[in-house]
DNA sequence: CTGTTAGCGCTTTCAG
DNA sequence: CTGAAAGCGCTAACAG
């Protein structure tokens, strides 16, 4: 019975999906029987309302089901509360949605939303994008590269407040968060000195970015720090995929006296290393420990033995990157936005994963 | 010489740098001697301006360098040309970068612009996702999924136009657009008995989700067309992990009558198959012949022998979510929005990446 | 073809 | 503590 349509239902069901008028403050401000500028100030929060006539506005707006209208608001006050994300590329890896994730949930925290564009490399979108945001009145941006590199963004982000995210610029002008690639190097090299490996060799890649830098210098450092001696015929320098790896592997393998413990640049080129280990004949990790750096799931927890590895922190890099744009905002407020000292060049933690591979 | 800052220099670079005061509307209309309504129509490109008058305000637009405050243009039309995009999951799959790729770029075609969500599966956060974009105007919604699967979207939802990305609801009352899992199933198994395959395994996912269904479908169809005979021994179902496929390989190999093919159910089910052929001493694609599904590039590119998949079409169903989207807004432009006939529930082709597995 | 005018919905002085 | 009023910058009638 009760799934029949009654005359009343019907009614309801119309009235419902019926577009509803838009309620405006005014609305609300008759309704409750007061002026609109005291409704506007118990949404806002402020301090000069008396707990009755608040009590009154709360319940029209609940009542009438009030929902402000952003556009208006931005207007008047000039503020979006929406920051603009900016990314290079955002499809060839599986860290992007780590570093969104990250930066959206701390937008949301604030009570912000990013508003998205991937400019794919091209440097008329860049622009064209900037613009967009600044003229959408975005209160801040976030400029995101897919991988650890120095950029030279489009002079005009720095009308707004804006914070780099796995990149920097080559002054430190803009305020940056990178991965640590350093400490990232060093712990892992750490990791098989304390394993008891004395020889351990680096597969290092080619390209001259900063991880690949700070990552050897990283392994340098560590080796010094336990009295280690470098060999450089225990790095090798090869293209960053598995074929690299693989390579490089195989060269180490057949030095008079090869080491007993790799780390590779990368997880793509740690699973190169594995094919050679294993086509030696070699077991890992009882004869050749491997560690590896980015921890990319697919590859890090899905070879056998599951690949140690050092994280890239994709996350709490979109998270921090926001929440710095949050605190300029907030002192910018005040100050009306001007850098007081130099902006922050922040390096986070790359933290060990273990698996069974060392 | 040139570095030394002249007076002229300092006064330039000043101007550039100080906040420029925003220019109006009404200050090119007085610049070019017209009223705002003229600026406007030029603005919206309007048929009637005399083309001079035209040349004059674009004049004016370009020597004061305006440009048009969004938030006003949204208020006064009830337009913002943004498209709220919503996804349950966005870090986990590599597959979320295409998606997002695909719609924004499709976005920025039709001048509009991406604002994102992530609400990891949090029905609240959901809800209030949607409200915060009804509230910001969004001109249309895209809820997007990370793997196909039916849902229940936020009711508040159907206020705008909407569409379904790798997702739709049962009674296929929104738009949707998902892959054509049943002929992806379809042509896996077609290429491998073209490649001359008599006896073809299937190591299927246990989850109860359509890509299950559905490619099994497809396999049993592929084998109807060519009178081969469908042996249930032949298929198998596993957890869709390398450990599931590995296992899953173990138990067809271990037939009396093994088959000389197999079709995983995607690309990690395909990684652990690789492993017990080669375990059991087979070769690929010589002795035992391997398909996947997924084509993620991480896995599928990388083993040896590269990996024969079928690619999900995630950068299309993309683009295709907000094309469809786009053209709902320009036919409800005049007839107010509403659905004149039932929705297209759209399956997107999933096409085949040769590699050597096969 | 073009200028003028009236708001879109909201915040923020400014007086009480 | 609160109401009234003045716009934020733009578009869309409405008269010319």
């Amino acid at each position: 019975m009760e799934s029949i349509p009654t005359g009343i239902d019907s009614i309801i069901y119309f009235r419902v999906m019926s577009k509803p008028t838009k309620v405006t403050i005014q609305d609300i401000a008759r309704f409750a029987g007061v002026g609109v500028g005291t409704v506007s100030r118990v949404l806002n929060g402020h301090p000069n309302v008396s707990p009755e006539t608040e009590a009154n506005v709360r319940k029209a707006i609940e009542a009438l089901g009030y929902r402000p209208v952003v556009a208006a608001q931005t207007l008047r006050t000039r503020r979006s509360n929406v920051i603009g994300f900016i990314t290079d590329e955002i499809a060839t890896s599986p860290h992007a949605g780590q570093i969104i994730r990250g930066a959206q949930e701390a937008a949301w925290k604030g009570g912000k939303i990013l508003l998205l564009v991937n400019t794919q490399w091209d440097p008329e979108l860049e622009q064209a994008a900037v613009e967009t945001m600044i003229d959408r009145q975005v209160d801040g941006l976030i400029y995101a590269t897919m991988y650890h590199r120095p950029v030279t963004p489009p002079e005009i982000m720095r009308q707004i407040p804006s914070v780099l995210l796995d990149c920097f610029t080559e002054d430190a002008s803009l305020p940056s968060v990178v991965p640590d690639e350093f400490n990232g190097g060093y712990e892992a090299t750490k990791l098989l000195i304390e394993r008891g490996h004395q020889r351990i060799g680096f597969i290092n890649n080619t390209d001259p970015i900063p991880a690949q830098r700070l990552r050897m210098k990283g392994y340098c450092a560590a080796l010094e720090s336990y009295d280690l001696p470098f060999d450089e015929a225990l790095v090798v320098e090869r293209k960053s995929e598995p074929k690299g790896g693989y390579d490089g592997m195989m060269v180490l393998l057949d030095l008079p006296d090869p080491p007993s413990a790799v780390f590779c640049f990368n997880d793509r080129m740690a699973m190169g290393a594995y094919d050679a280990i294993r086509q030696r004949g070699f077991r890992i990790p009882q004869d050749i420990a491997v560690i590896g750096f980015d921890n990319q799931e697919l590859i890090a927890a899905n070879l056998y033995p599951g690949l140690t590895t050092m994280q890239l922190p994709h996350y709490e890099m979109g998270i921090w990157a926001v929440e710095y744009l949050l605190s300029m905002l907030e002192t910018s407020e005040k100050d009306d936005f001007k850098q007081e000292c130099s902006p922050p060049q922040v390096q986070l933690k790359c933290p060990l994963v273990l698996r069974d591979s060392v």
